[in-house]
DNA sequence: TTGAAAGCGCTACCAC
DNA sequence: GTGGTAGCGCTTTCAA
């Protein structure tokens, strides 16, 4: 690190103490013009640059948001996975605006106060979690305690916990409507069980299903999360099946997009024979081809509200958990 | 923030000094087994939790690598951008498992110091550069002066600053090439004329085509780089065409992307009638439909490369540039 | 082996 | 308006 000179050196050289540098520096307090004058021009020339960590260490503030993503054991999900980039992408631009970094970081959760481990660490002012895994407890338990969280989720009445998230079960029947009124009767839902919505997004889907009489539930198949492990999972489930489903739900858009290539593999043409809609609004979706028709979960949004509740509550406020309307985005796969 | 027992708390509580707790903690110095054990039993039974900010402010080790995008004013790259994306979160599950958190903070350059200052600023041990925008000459004149800084991108002879990135004439060759071997006669070359390593690429693509005695050059057009917008470029320039080429090389995957949903459009089969190939090698190229074949930068190796880099460097040694050979993925869109 | 004390660079408080 | 001074919480000498 090159060391430039510090606030104690500039106040020698300006032949005052450091206190009047750091008023005269921040604006804050009062000082004369003249010394002010003086204070920045000599800082300017030196190139001064004052070092945050102290800053922080002072006041406490260290204009940083912590992004921390629960790596339950068997969730393979990583920071490269399109969901969370780009809602970590999202996060960045709305913190960036607000002049606020980001300080992402994994975590594997060893014990349940690996938040507010974290939080107390000093190198944030407040958190964001996404992706729960299977820490709802901790979360839960730890909101009682420590305010500046905000979680990417859906709400459950009594809950204590700030959570911004869509509305998965409106998005799920959703889904289903919009493939029950483009003819389709045979309807199968895919993705991981595990994942953090799955059974929400179903459970509308099921739902939708009843309430059109459609006796016939969808069909639910089980994949792995990761890309390249879904295309197999939906290659092997569709292959084997003596007849394919004419519509298909998939659990995320990234799950979507691997079943179409499946399809693609099998033959089958996409909307033609089977249509296909995913769950997400990744903007990924729109450059596919077909391009993805989906839920859009508004995920920018999303992010915005994360951002401004978090920074409202690390403001002392006290703010509610919001869900946010799932859209139909429909495109060219349906 | 809950605030936990700090370090001197503790040390009253076990009735030692300050000085002792650290060294009973840290496994530093030598303290009685007796001690330690006691002092450690405390710690946890306290669920004490160390302050990093101040332990950094000591050792000036903030175990944390800044990631650094410059924005240049006409290049609208968000972080949300698939590109980044993918890049940051390889870089993060790097840095993840080596210790060290990411801190992404997406800068305007207002000055020729600005990566000065931020490292300056205290909150990181070392920077890594992607995209460099206009940004070249400040990232030379920085490097001769900040050590532990590697940039993402191309070598030029002569350089002192630490660049990783792959060999991108080198790699437009190996597209050029693809074609050729495919059958394509009437090539052209599509992407943002002012993006990063679109010049190298383009001159790969020129310097193979001659080789192979193809008197027609490579037709340039000229897209913007944010995927809809070349989506739009690519649906208006290829539709007013006379000819339609029959091999399109794409300056990036999002722009090969955006051109196979535009040959779509346009009613024209991909591979059948125009075979595309993109640059890049994201994750999500595999995905698409078709899935696209692409000259393979290996970002995952890139991030490893950069991370591991640093780190030396971060260490004071000395390292030197490294070019990643790029690799022909042949996937279906050829 | 432990204690005492200095200090990282900054801000904030209280005098003057 | 400015100076002096006391920390923020930790690590790291130097003594004992």
């Amino acid at each position: 690190m090159i060391k430039g000179p510090n606030l104690k050196r500039l106040a020698e050289l300006a032949g005052v103490t450091p206190g009047t540098v750091s008023r005269a520096l921040s604006g804050t307090g009062r000082v004369s013009d003249q010394t002010r004058q003086r204070i920045i021009a000599l800082a300017e020339s030196l190139e001064y640059q004052p070092n945050l960590l102290a800053r922080t260490m002072r006041t406490r503030q260290t204009h940083t948001v912590g992004m921390l993503v629960p790596l339950g054991h068997d969730t393979l999900q990583h920071l490269s996975d399109p969901f969370f980039n780009t809602m970590s992408g999202f996060v960045a631009d709305e913190l960036a605006e607000r002049g606020y970094d980001l300080l992402i970081s994994r975590v594997i959760p060893r014990d349940n106060r690996w938040i507010e481990n974290y939080a107390n660490s000093g190198r944030v002012d407040g958190v964001l979690i996404i992706g729960q895994s299977n820490q709802l407890a901790v979360i839960e338990a730890t909101s009682l305690r420590y305010r500046p969280m905000v979680v990417w989720g859906g709400q459950v009445s009594g809950q204590n916990h700030c959570a911004i998230g869509s509305d998965n079960r409106a998005g799920g029947m959703m889904a289903a409507r919009h493939l029950l009124e483009r003819g389709c009767r045979n309807i199968a839902f895919l993705g991981p069980v595990d994942g953090p919505e799955f059974g929400a997004r179903l459970d509308g889907v099921r739902y939708a299903l009843a309430l059109a009489g459609v006796s016939q539930g969808p069909q639910v198949f089980s994949t792995h999360y990761e890309p390249a492990a879904a295309f197999e999972d939906a290659l092997r489930m569709l292959g084997g099946l003596a007849q394919m489903p004419d519509g298909i739900i998939g659990a995320s858009d990234v799950t979507a997009i691997s079943v179409i290539r499946a399809l693609a593999r099998l033959g089958k043409s996409v909307p033609g024979e089977v249509k296909v809609i995913g769950y997400d609004g990744l903007p990924l979706g729109e450059l596919v081809s077909p391009a993805l028709t989906t839920i859009d979960q508004q995920l920018r949004l999303g992010a915005r509200l994360m951002v401004e509740t978090l920074l409202r509550r690390m403001a002392g406020e006290a703010t509610g958990s919001k869900l946010i309307e799932p859209r139909l985005v429909c495109r060219e796969s349906t």
